[in-house]
DNA sequence: TCGTATTTTCAGTAATTTCTGAAACTACTG
DNA sequence: CAGTAGTTTCAGAAATTACTGAAAATACGA
């Protein structure tokens, strides 16, 4: 692996991190890489840097590009691919959680509205009928509650994000009598 | 596999989605059918319900316990262990995130602080510096935030939810001039 | 059109992860 | 203490996933 030991530090961890993420190591050290890098970077830059063949990076790339992590380039009168990742760091996170979220609930979210469809959900016992309508709302509220936060603009997320737990007490939430759940 | 076809789906469903949750196929199982559960179950019976190996599912208990996600309780004069899931989904939903958070986002928080506190921090390139510098505050700005919100009680935090971007109209946000970022 | 620079695909291999069955361990009971 | 019911460990098998190199495709320029 090519670059200064410090870089190098990133790039290794972000690869272990990338398998935790649904990706695995290469594209999590790809987009490290082009994380860190000033300019765009071509696919073989990549190659020399983390030493990985290069259709791998290829792959790697395509994957990038699937979670929509990484922006294509081009440069006049050079035919290779550019890429790079967005210099706002907020547009990375948000696409991060955009991506999650219709990797990893979205679904679920359909199997558990498709379930309480099927002919033989009335005939199922009523403990289970009762956890999965439970789960559904809770999932549903969430997606609200995500796709509402979507369209505040950056600045007042950020600005929401700070006042944190305070945002409560100045929206003034009475405590509820908390009699009528479970 | 043993179980009612409707409830059949629901943890084959789970079973797949555990593989993108950091878990894998059998441990995403375990999980769906402990959740549907109306009482604890052994072992054994997770064994029928699912047919897979004693030992996987030994092995599965034991990562969902790492996780936190499942209860163990024992039953007056019979030694096996029993597991269950919490009732309340909330406690679910509140520990899912504390561990994902602590998987996925706390180890990565820990290496660039040992990055900027390295010895050659200061002679890596400036480019490559502010990038680590500014992941690092997201990071904690997101990391603060939640750990504000997690003391927040569940009934307020669930009306915050509801509330979702109106909670910033109500708090009188006033747009800042975006010309002092990027 | 042919040649060249580049990217993509894909079959096979390597590496990793998951799962199993047998053995070891634990802790209770008679 | 020996026997039994239960759980855990672990080495190897099975399954899955990641990676490579070679070949195919693409796309431009002469």
């Amino acid at each position: 692996m090519d670059m200064p030991a410090l870089q190098q530090k990133f790039v290794i961890h972000f690869g272990e991190m990338g398998a935790r993420w649904g990706m695995n190591r290469t594209v999590g050290q790809i987009y490290a890489v082009l994380f860190l890098a000033e300019e765009p970077l071509c696919a073989d830059e990549i190659v020399a840097a983390l030493g990985v063949s290069r259709s791998n990076v290829s792959m790697g790339l395509k994957e990038l590009q699937s979670w929509q992590l990484v922006r294509l380039e081009h440069h006049p009168g050079d035919r290779r691919d550019f890429f790079s990742t967005p210099d706002d760091l907020w547009e990375i996170v948000m696409t991060l959680v955009e991506q999650r979220k219709a990797r990893e609930v979205d679904p679920t979210l359909t199997v558990l509205r498709e379930l309480q469809l099927s002919s033989d959900f009335d005939s199922t016992n009523a403990h289970a009928r009762a956890r999965i309508e439970e789960a559904t709302r809770m999932i549903e509220l969430f997606s609200r509650w995500y796709e509402d936060m979507r369209d505040v603009d950056i600045e007042k997320l950020e600005r929401l994000l700070k006042l944190g737990s305070a945002a409560q007490k100045v929206l003034g939430l009475k405590a509820r009598k908390n009699t009528d759940k479970h």
